[in-house]
RNA sequence: UGGGGUAUAGCCAAGCGGUAAGGCACCGGACUUUGACUCCGUUAUUCGUUGGUUCGAAUCCAGCUACCCCAG
């Protein structure tokens, strides 16, 4: 029944989407996999590191018996997702870019070539479910719950579900990794990658200094106290304990805050210390994946790999929410998502924008 | 140049004659498709320095050096 259904497989070169092709093609579909080259990563030595990626993307298809492409969004990605995440850095604000190329390049420019070669539906490796009820789709969360990926999925376009296909939303980890075994998918054994995927192994600082100026400055307490030095208000994020370099007497030091404009890092001693706590969000750029009133509650993340919380949602309008944490919740971030959920439906969510607490908004958040 | 005090890892800091706690920072690892958080682990043959006492000294004594405090 599934003949004649072409699928475009997002493929990696890691083992979640060497599966996923696998399984979609022993149901019967015909599957296509395709290599999106989103970065020239090509390094000091004229070696691209994505080839790597690459050969096992064609080994992986030869196992199978699947064709395979390669797709360059390079121009693409550049301008949606990196400018992005330039810009969100110069103001200070911790961007996540991984939400903005699953909105812009996986599910958007990626879907649409699919479209156009013929491809009734996108596939790809991400631990998510897409459930059909009362003639809707909704996007719920991995059936493991540990890899559960919608947090960096909620951006994407509702009608986007009816073109897309999570084949791994039911299944674990480790069955998957089993399934890789019990195939002999050259990938059954390649370890998961993680990191930004054009920074990669890099450090982190070095590779954002390749691109934008850094300017030291101070880092003060709260009351004004100078702690020592920062390499750069960008290098650091809310809640960020490490790479201070502040020793002495007492409890650690976390990233408060940044002032900009006089480039001051803001920095508390203590993981429980007040002013990384806060009670309330604005967020906008709020994308829906479920009608939802005005005002309701629900269940919130605020980061990936957090545990949620519950929260009261309120409409300001289509496009921004007022969030309001039951509890203090620490080290809300600015250029982060706020992702809504009622049980394992994924409403939608936005982008932080203000930290407020006891009716203020924290300036001193930037 | 009178008196008193302190000198232990990058920073705090235990130790008080029996063979260098702990915390912070750093580094390494685990976790992780953001940046973080978190977790685990490593880190002083040596206690400002030179001598002395002792079977044995970071611990006692003396000189020297540095810093601090009080008087000047």
């Amino acid at each position: 029944m599934n003949e004649n259904k072409r699928i475009v497989v997002g493929m990696s070169g890691g083992v979640d989407s060497s599966v996923t092709a696998l399984l979609l093609k022993q149901q019967g579909y015909e599957v296509v996999g395709v290599f999106m080259k989103n970065w020239d990563d090509t390094d000091e030595f004229g070696v691209c590191t994505a080839t790597k990626d690459y050969e096992d993307v064609m080994k992986v298809c030869h196992q199978i018996g699947i064709p395979y492409y390669t797709v360059n969004f390079e121009e693409q990605y550049w301008e949606k997702v990196f400018t992005y995440f330039l810009d969100e850095y110069k103001n200070g604000r911790t961007p996540n870019p991984d939400v903005m190329c699953n909105k812009e390049i996986k599910f958007k420019a990626f879907l649409d070539y699919a479209l156009s070669i013929g491809a009734e539906y996108v596939a790809t490796g991400h631990y998510a479910r897409i459930v059909e009820q009362d003639g809707q789709k909704w996007l719920l969360r991995g059936k493991d719950n540990n890899k559960d990926q919608t947090y960096f999925l909620h951006q994407i376009k509702p009608d986007v579900l009816e073109k897309v296909l999570f084949p791994l939303g039911d299944l674990d980890k480790k069955e998957v990794r089993k399934i890789a075994e019990e195939n002999n998918l050259a990938t059954a054994t390649k370890k998961d990658s993680t990191g930004i995927c054009f920074i990669g192994e890099k450090n982190f600082k070095t590779f954002l200094s390749e691109y934008l100026p850094a300017q030291p400055g101070e880092m003060q307490s709260m009351n004004g106290d100078v702690q020592g030095n920062h390499d750069g208000l960008m290098y650091y994020t809310i809640g960020q304990r490490h790479g201070l370099g502040i020793g002495g007497e007492g409890e650690p030091w976390f990233v408060v805050g940044k002032n900009l404009d006089n480039n001051v890092l803001y920095v508390e001693q203590g993981d429980q210390n007040e002013y990384l706590y806060s009670d309330r969000l604005i967020a906008r750029n709020v994308n829906w994946l479920k009608d939802m009133p005005e005002t309701f509650t629900c269940t919130a993340k605020f980061r990936y790999r957090q545990k949620d919380t519950p929260v009261t949602v309120t409409k300001l309008d289509e496009q921004s929410v007022q969030v309001d944490f039951f509890h203090n919740e620490r080290a809300v971030t600015p250029g982060q998502s706020v992702v809504l959920y009622q049980g394992d439906i994924c409403l939608g969510g936005g982008t932080i924008e203000e930290i407020i607490k006891e009716n203020k908004k924290l300036d001193y958040v930037g």
